[in-house]
DNA sequence: TCTGGGGTCCTAGGACCC
DNA sequence: TCTGGGGTCCTAGGACCC
């Protein structure tokens, strides 16, 4: 048997742990730049705030309606789901992390009589120690399992723990699945599918496999339909390491000169580095994309992609930063407002050995920066992200005398909470609100 | 004024090898 | 008149996931 913990309204739910005075309101999280609504409380679904709707658009959709809004703060997010995976390392026999909200369990040991409490027990545990309310589904397969979880989110008889365990159980579960709501069927299947008749998932799964097969002539949709009818064909992820790594985002505003951009870029290169060391592994290509602003039709629009190969394969921040800027000296043309840059990082490698070119730096150099990575990565791990970045990575703008200052973020967050999880000063401050309320 | 940020996999077609 | 039978690698595009 297959399990899946899904934290209910995951980003929210954290916000709310630190804030228990906001339990039965609506509250939404926003993505970076304060841009749209990523995550909802169940108050702010009721209502019908739809995800993914810009943020600008909540006060006129919504006029005069009280509803709490947070900035993304990943930091704090990145803390409490890892305490609630540290929770069910000691529960399950075996897990497989899929997402910052997602954890697949193998229950291959538990014995199906007592499944049922075993989910029952885990929820009650991390909403017990860490302040979290988790669904789990159970089933013979994922996609199953995904299912039976979305069922213990809705009907709150399963206890937050749902079990799809015989063939009568199945068919329900499927009878009640809309189409779309089924792991693996997207935007397009679905259409596809409504189109052909398949209303909801038991609809799909009773259809021939050989009409799946002509109609569609893609191994994974043929998947899904077989775990539908309870085979389990969908492999089981490995916990490998990551083939490419990308860094991007939208800037707060539009930008059209070189220097403020390489500045940009410099960061992002710098945080795919950062990535590529936290797997132990090295890099052989970088590439760098511009975008203008595709909402501005009145604008010139320019989307460009390129690469570059590295002679060594490297988790350098300086060098790859410094192949970034050369990408994008390439990449960027006058005239144009931009709004979004990123960095990709591909070719990826085991960290050692690495090839080394008969022409490229000594031995010493590299062991040097590799030095200086290790430092500047536990001196941020130890006091927050950014607390030191390399000078390419510092924002800088003119102040009134026209004299440069340095600042440390460009990302807006209006609305961010504290970190009281993982930064002292936000810890103290907390608590001295908290003093202030009381008296 | 303001519109997110990551990832993976599959398939088809073309270039090239013997 | 007749024109083989394997392969690999790369890229682009289109799905999907959270």
């Amino acid at each position: 048997m297959y399990g899946i913990a899904d934290l209910d309204n995951c980003y929210v739910s954290c916000e709310k742990v630190f804030r228990p005075d906001l339990e039965g309101k609506p509250i939404v999280v926003l993505s970076n730049n304060d841009g749209c609504v990523v995550a909802r409380s169940n108050e702010a679904k009721k209502m019908g705030i739809k995800a993914g709707i810009p943020y600008f658009q909540l006060a006129q959709l919504f006029p005069g309606q009280k509803i709490a809004v947070f900035s993304s703060n990943y930091e704090l997010y990145g803390e409490l789901t890892g305490r609630v995976v540290s929770i069910i390392r000691q529960e399950a026999p075996a897990y497989f992390r899929y997402s910052i909200d997602e954890c697949f369990m193998y229950l291959d040991g538990i014995e199906i009589d007592q499944l049922q409490e075993w989910g029952e027990n885990l929820h009650n545990r991390v909403k017990r120690e860490v302040g979290m309310p988790i669904s789990i589904g159970l089933a013979p397969n994922k996609t199953l399992a995904k299912i039976a979880s979305k069922l213990a989110k809705k009907y709150a008889a399963y206890k937050h723990c749902c079990m799809i365990d015989t063939e009568y159980k199945r068919e329900k579960a499927l009878a009640w699945c809309p189409i779309e709501d089924v792991w693996g069927i997207g935007r397009r299947y679905a259409a596809k599918l409504q189109a052909l008749g398949c209303i909801t998932a038991l609809d799909f799964a009773k259809h021939h496999k050989e009409w799946v097969r002509v109609t569609f002539n893609n191994i994974n949709i043929e998947r899904t339909w077989q775990e539908l009818n309870g085979e389990d064909v969908v492999p089981n992820e490995e916990l490998a390491k990551k083939k490419s790594i990308c860094t991007s985002r939208s800037f707060n505003g539009m930008i059209s000169d070189y220097e403020t951009l390489f500045t940009h870029v410099s960061n992002y290169a710098a945080r795919c580095a950062e990535k590529l060391r936290m797997q132990h592994t090295v890099a052989s290509i970088v590439g760098v994309f511009l975008n203008t602003n595709m909402f501005r039709e009145d604008l010139p629009q320019y989307w460009n992609f390129m690469e570059q190969r590295l002679v060594t394969p490297t988790s350098s921040s300086i060098t790859i930063i410094q192949t970034a800027d050369e990408v994008l000296k390439k990449l960027f043309r006058e005239g144009y407002q931009y709004k979004k840059a990123g960095v990709i990082v591909m070719g990826i490698g085991a960290e050692s050995p690495i090839q080394q070119d008969l022409f490229d730096m000594n031995a010493e150099q590299i062991q040097k920066m590799r030095r200086l990575d290790e430092v500047i990565d536990r001196i941020n791990r130890m006091h927050g992200t950014e607390t030191i970045v390399l000078g390419a990575q510092q924002y800088t703008q003119k102040n009134g005398k026209g004299k440069a200052e340095v600042f440390a973020n460009a990302i807006k967050h209006d609305f961010r909470s504290p970190n009281p999880t993982t930064r002292w000063a936000d810890v103290i401050q907390l608590n001295a609100k908290v003093e202030k309320k009381k008296n």
